[in-house]
RNA sequence: GGGCGCGUAGCUCAGCGGGAGAGCACUACGUUGACAUCGUAGGGGUCGCUGGUUCAAUCCCAGCCGCGCCCACCA
C-alpha cells in the first residue's frame, strides 16, 4: 500500500543510484540505433547549481529522456569547465585567509594547490546535476583541464599558429588592475557613472597667450598626451593644424593634427590624444604617428614617464593632483558634472584601463566567416530564429579575439622564446626546443611564455575535443555533429559562436544542428543573476521543500520562449501538488486493483468511458511528442497538466467509481474487469508521458504498478498508439456528458441548492446513436434550467441520465434558499450581460460582409451560440420574474 | 546611437485573426474510502494607448507611452 502522500526525499537518491549504477545514461556506441547528443555546456567548476543551471539541465535532460525513450542511442556528454579567473580567485582567496600569496608559493605550487581544491571541492555542481535528475552519460565526464582536452587545446593553438590565424601583437587591450590580466572585450561591462568633465587649456607653443582647450573625463591621462586633434574642416583651427602646443605640467611639446575623429560640436572641437590609453587616441595616433607613452604600470600606478611628483600615484590619486594642479595654474578653464559609460571588468569590479601590451590574438573574422554561412544556409538553425539576428550582427562585426591571461591557472601557451625573444610554438618543449636548435644553429634556453589562454578557448574545443579528437575515435564519427545546443542567450558570443569557428575549421562541419536558446531566470528585480552579483536563487532549496519533480515542472511549465523567467514558489508549490494528485490517483488504482493486465487491448474497448480515456491517452502522447520535438516545453507540461489532472482525474476516475466499487450486498459490474485493466493501462501509459519531466515520482509508481516493474521506466519506449485508437463516437459522446454535468452542477450552485453528494452517473453501454442521446442531455439541461416545474417524466429515458434527474427533483423553490435583494441585483446584472452578448451577435450576423465572406460553420456556430445565449438570458429573466413575484 | 524583447486577472505567467486562460491568492459550500498538498461552484480583466488593415483584432501593421536587456569609441 502506498503512502499517503508522496515523499521525494526518500525516493530521489535511491532511484538516482539505481538508475545511474544500472548504466541506464550510458550512450552505446557499438549500437545500431540512430544518435541522439547534446553536448553540455560544462558548468564551472567553481560553480554551485543556480536557476539558471536547473532550467538548463532540467531542458536538456526532458530531451535527452524523451528521446532515449523513443529508442535513440543518446549521448549527453558532461564536464565541468576549469573556469581560469573564477577558480584562481576561489583559490587565491583561500591562500589569503591563511596569510599566503600565490606569489609566494610559486606557479608549480599554486596550480598543485588548485587541483587540489579541485579534488576536494570541485565536484559540487556534478553531484547538485545528480539532485537535479540529470541524465548525462557520467562515465564519459570530462574537465577543460584533462591531458586529452589540453592535448587538444595546444594541438589546435600551434595549427592556428602556422596558419597565420593566432599571431602574437602590441595593441591596447582592456587590462584589470586589480586582476593583473588583459580580458577580452565580451567580459567589459560598461556602467554608468557620475562624473566630470574638465575642460583645460593648452598654450600654444608659439604664441603662449593662446590656448587650446581640450575636455576630458580621465585627467590623469593627459600626462601621457601626445597630441591635440582637430577636425579638417574646423575653421576655428585650420590655423593651428602642424603648429604645436606645451602640454602642461609636463612640458612636453605635441602637435596639432587634423584627424576627421574629431567632432566639431563637441566639446570645444578640439581633443587631447593619449595614444598609449584610449582606444580611439590609438587609432588616431597610428595615423598621425603620434608618439605613445605609456605613464601606467600594471596596477594602474603612475610610472616614471610622468614628472616626478606623480609617480607612483594611484590613477584616481593622481586624478586628483593633476586638477589641483592645472587649477592652481590657471588652465583649469571649467568643470561639469558629466553622466558616461566607464568600462568594468565583470569579475574584478574595478574600471578597467585601455593598456598597450603584447598579447595573444586570434583572427577570429576569418574563422567566423563559414560560421556565418553555416547559419545563413541553415546548416545550423537557432531557435527562437530571432537570435540569428543578433549571432550574425556579432560575427560580422568581431574583433581580434584576445586570447591570452596574465594568470596562472589554465592552458599555458605554448610559446617558448629565445634568448633573442624569437618564439617557437609547439606543442611541446621537446619540438620547440628542437626547433630553436635548427633556427640557432645550436642549443639553447628557452623560457616558456608566462600566460595562458582564454577559459573559452578550450570550451571551443568542446564538442570534439571531448569525444577524443584529434584521435579519429569511434565515438568522435559517430557522436559528431551533435543535434543540438541549449543554452541561455548570453553565451551566444563567448561560446556558441566559438564552437561554431573551431568546430568548421577543425572538423569541416557545424558542431550542432540545432541552438535552442531558452529564456534567462532573473531574480525578483529582473537582474541577470551571476555568481559575481551574488543573487544567485538556490534551486536546491526548493528542491528539498517540494521535490525536484516539482522544480522541474515548474521551470518546463514556465520554459516558453521570449520572455525572461522571474519564479515565483508558488507556482512551485502548485506543482508539487501535482505530483501529489499524481500519487493519490496511484493510490486509487492500487485500491481498486487497478493493476495491469498484459492481454488488455486497449483499441478493442467495450466500455464508452475505456474507449474514450484511451482515445485521451494517445492524443495527449502525440501532443506532448510534438511540443517536446518542437522545443516548446511550456505546451508540453500544459498538455501533460490538463490530462491528468483535468480529464483523468477529474472525470474519468469518477466514472470508474460506479463500475468498480460494489454497492453493499451487491454484485460486481459486468464491466468492472475491463475497467481496471483499462485504468491501469491508462496510468501507467500516463506516467510515460511524464516522465521525462517528472522522472521520479513516475520511475517511483511504475515500480509498484508497471507491466514490468523489475524494469526501469527511464528505458521504456515512449507510447506510440495507433490513430484507430481514437474513438470519434465515445469523445463525442463523453464530451457531452461531461459538459452535461458541469451545467447541472453549474445550475445547482447558481441555485444555492445545498447538495453534497457527487453525480453518480454511470455511463455504461457502447456508444450506440450518441448524437441522439447528446441531444437528449441537452433537452434535459434546458429544462433543468428553467427550474419551475421539472419535468421528469416525459424525457426520463432509463439508464445513463436518471440520476441525474433524480437530483434535479431535489432543486427547491429559489425563494426559500436564497437572499431575495442580493440575487435580484445579480441576475439583473446577468441578464443585461446576455442580452449585451446577443446583441453582439446579432450584429455581427447582421453584417453582410460576414455572412458572404465567413466560413459556414463559423456562421452557424455563432447562430448556435446566439441561441443558447438566448436560453440563457431566457432563463435567467424567468428566474428573475419569478423572484419578483416570491418577494 | 544601433538592435532585441516585454506590457493579458491582485501576484507569477501562458495563449492567440472568429466564444478571454493556468497556477497562487480571494468568496461560498463540501471531509467516515485516491487526494484538504482535496472537491464543487463563484468573484475578478476596456488583453498599455491611438490609429490602420480585415466581414471580424487581445492577436497582423504603424505610431506613441512605460519597462527591461544586448551591442556601440563620443573626448
Amino acid at each position: 500500500m502506498l503512502e499517503k502522500t508522496y515523499s521525494p526525499a526518500d525516493v530521489e537518491g535511491r532511484l538516482y543510484e539505481r538508475w545511474e549504477g544500472s548504466g541506464a545514461f550510458a550512450s552505446d556506441v557499438s549500437s545500431n540505433a540512430v544518435p541522439y547528443t547534446i553536448m553540455m555546456p560544462p558548468p564551472n567548476v567553481t560553480g554551485s547549481l543556480h536557476m539558471g543551471h536547473a532550467l538548463t539541465f532540467t531542458v536538456q535532460d526532458i530531451l535527452i529522456r524523451y528521446f532515449r525513450m523513443t529508442g535513440r542511442d543518446t549521448l549527453w556528454q558532461p564536464g565541468t569547465d576549469h573556469a581560469g579567473i573564477a577558480t584562481q580567485m576561489v583559490v587565491e582567496r583561500n591562500l589569503a585567509a591563511e596569510g599566503i600569496d600565490r606569489r609566494d608559493i610559486g606557479r608549480q605550487a599554486f596550480i598543485d594547490k588548485v587541483w587540489d581544491w579541485k579534488e576536494h571541492s570541485g565536484g559540487t555542481i556534478v553531484n547538485q546535476l545528480r539532485q537535479l535528475g540529470a541524465s548525462p552519460d557520467w562515465e564519459r565526464e570530462r574537465f577543460t583541464m584533462d591531458d586529452g582536452l589540453s592535448a587538444a587545446v595546444r594541438k589546435v593553438f600551434v595549427k592556428l599558429y602556422r596558419e597565420g590565424l593566432i599571431y602574437r601583437d602590441k595593441r591596447l587591450v582592456n587590462w584589470d588592475p586589480k586582476l593583473m590580466t588583459a580580458i577580452s572585450d565580451l567580459e567589459v561591462e560598461a556602467r554608468e557613472i557620475d562624473g566630470n568633465l574638465w575642460h583645460f587649456r593648452y598654450p600654444l607653443a608659439d604664441h603662449p597667450d593662446r590656448f587650446v582647450v581640450v575636455a576630458t573625463t580621465r585627467p590623469e591621462t593627459m600626462l601621457g598626451d601626445t597630441g591635440i586633434a582637430v577636425h579638417p574642416d574646423d575653421a576655428r583651427y585650420r590655423d593651428l593644424v602642424g603648429q604645436f602646443a606645451v602640454l602642461p605640467l609636463v612640458g612636453r611639446r605635441i602637435p596639432i593634427v587634423a584627424d576627421e575623429y574629431a567632432d566639431p560640436e563637441q566639446g570645444s572641437g578640439a581633443v587631447k590624444m593619449t595614444p598609449a590609453h584610449d582606444f580611439n587616441d590609438f587609432e588616431v595616433g597610428r595615423r598621425h604617428d603620434l608618439e605613445m607613452i605609456n605613464i601606467m604600470d600594471a596596477h594602474a600606478q603612475l610610472n616614471d614617464e610622468v614628472p616626478e611628483k606623480y609617480r607612483g600615484m594611484d590613477r584616481f590619486e593622481a586624478r586628483k593632483a593633476v586638477v589641483a594642479d592645472m587649477e592652481a595654474a590657471g588652465l583649469l578653464e571649467k568643470v561639469e558634472p558629466h553622466r558616461h559609460t566607464v568600462p568594468h571588468g565583470d569579475r574584478g569590479g574595478v574600471p578597467l584601463e585601455p593598456w598597450l601590451t603584447d598579447q595573444w590574438y586570434c583572427d577570429a573574422a576569418t574563422l567566423a566567416r563559414p560560421a556565418i554561412e553555416a547559419v545563413e544556409t541553415g546548416k545550423t538553425v537557432f531557435v527562437p530564429k530571432s537570435w540569428e539576428k543578433t549571432y550574425f550582427e556579432w560575427m560580422r562585426n568581431i574583433q581580434p579575439w584576445c586570447i591570452s591571461r596574465q594568470l596562472w591557472w589554465g592552458h599555458q601557451i605554448p610559446a617558448w622564446y629565445g634568448p633573442d625573444g624569437e618564439v617557437f610554438v609547439a606543442e611541446t618543449e621537446e619540438e620547440a626546443a628542437s626547433a630553436a636548435q635548427a633556427h640557432y644553429g645550436k642549443p639553447v634556453d628557452l623560457v616558456r611564455d608566462d600566460d595562458v589562454l582564454d577559459t573559452w578557448f578550450s570550451s571551443a574545443l568542446w564538442p570534439f575535443s571531448t569525444l577524443g579528437w584529434p584521435e579519429r575515435t569511434e565515438h568522435l564519427q559517430r557522436y559528431y555533429p551533435g543535434d543540438v545546443l541549449v543554452t541561455g542567450f548570453d553565451i551566444i558570443f563567448f561560446w556558441v559562436a566559438r564552437m561554431m569557428m573551431m568546430g568548421l575549421h577543425f572538423m569541416k562541419d557545424a558542431p550542432f544542428s540545432t541552438v535552442y536558446i531558452h529564456a534567462l531566470v532573473r531574480d525578483a528585480k529582473g537582474q541577470k543573476m551571476s555568481k559575481s552579483k551574488n543573487n544567485v536563487i538556490d534551486p536546491l532549496d526548493l528542491t528539498s521543500k517540494y521535490g525536484t519533480d516539482a522544480l522541474r515542472f515548474t521551470l518546463t511549465a514556465m520554459a516558453a520562449q521570449g520572455r525572461d523567467i522571474k519564479l515565483a514558489e508558488g507556482r512551485v508549490e502548485g506543482y508539487r501538488n501535482f505530483a501529489t494528485k499524481i500519487w493519490n490517483a496511484a493510490r486509487f488504482c492500487e485500491m481498486n486493483g487497478c493493476v495491469a493486465d498484459p492481454s488488455f487491448d486497449p483499441t478493442r474497448c467495450g466500455e464508452t468511458v475505456n474507449r474514450w480515456i484511451v482515445g485521451e491517452v494517445a492524443k495527449t502522447a502525440e501532443t506532448v511528442a510534438t511540443a517536446i520535438e518542437a522545443y516548446k516545453f511550456n505546451e508540453a507540461a500544459a498538455a501533460l497538466y490538463q490530462f491528468f489532472w483535468g480529464t483523468f482525474c477529474d472525470w474519468y476516475l469518477e466514472f470508474t467509481k460506479p463500475i468498480l466499487q460494489t454497492p453493499e450486498g451487491g454484485s460486481e459490474h459486468p464491466a468492472a474487469a475491463e475497467t481496471r485493466a483499462a485504468t491501469a493501462w491508462a496510468l501507467n501509459r500516463a506516467l510515460h508521458l511524464l516522465h521525462p519531466v517528472m522522472p521520479y515520482i513516475t520511475e517511483e509508481l511504475w515500480a509498484n504498478f508497471g507491466e514490468e516493474a523489475d524494469k526501469l521506466l527511464m528505458s521504456r519506449a515512449w507510447p506510440e498508439l495507433p490513430a484507430s485508437i481514437i474513438d470519434a463516437d465515445a469523445t463525442a459522446e463523453m464530451d457531452w456528458v461531461i459538459r452535461l454535468i458541469s451545467e447541472v452542477r453549474s445550475i445547482r450552485s447558481e441555485m444555492n441548492v445545498p447538495l453534497g453528494a457527487q453525480i453518480p452517473l454511470m455511463l455504461t453501454g457502447a456508444a450506440d446513436a450518441s448524437a441522439d442521446r447528446a441531444k437528449r442531455y441537452r433537452e434535459i439541461i434546458l429544462r433543468l434550467a428553467r427550474l419551475s416545474s421539472i419535468e421528469v417524466g416525459d424525457a426520463a429515458p432509463a439508464g445513463a441520465v436518471q440520476s441525474v434527474l433524480d437530483e434535479a427533483t431535489l432543486v427547491l423553490p429559489i425563494a426559500d434558499v436564497i437572499d431575495i435583494a442580493q440575487e435580484r441585483a445579480r441576475l439583473t446584472k446577468e441578464v443585461a450581460k446576455a442580452d449585451g452578448e446577443i446583441a453582439k451577435i446579432d450584429k455581427k450576423l447582421s453584417n453582410q460582409g460576414f455572412l458572404a465572406k465567413a466560413p459556414e460553420a463559423v456562421v452557424e456556430e455563432n447562430r448556435e451560440r446566439r441561441a443558447e445565449e438566448e436560453e440563457r438570458r431566457d432563463r435567467l429573466a424567468a428566474a428573475l420574474s419569478r423572484l419578483e413575484q416570491a418577494g
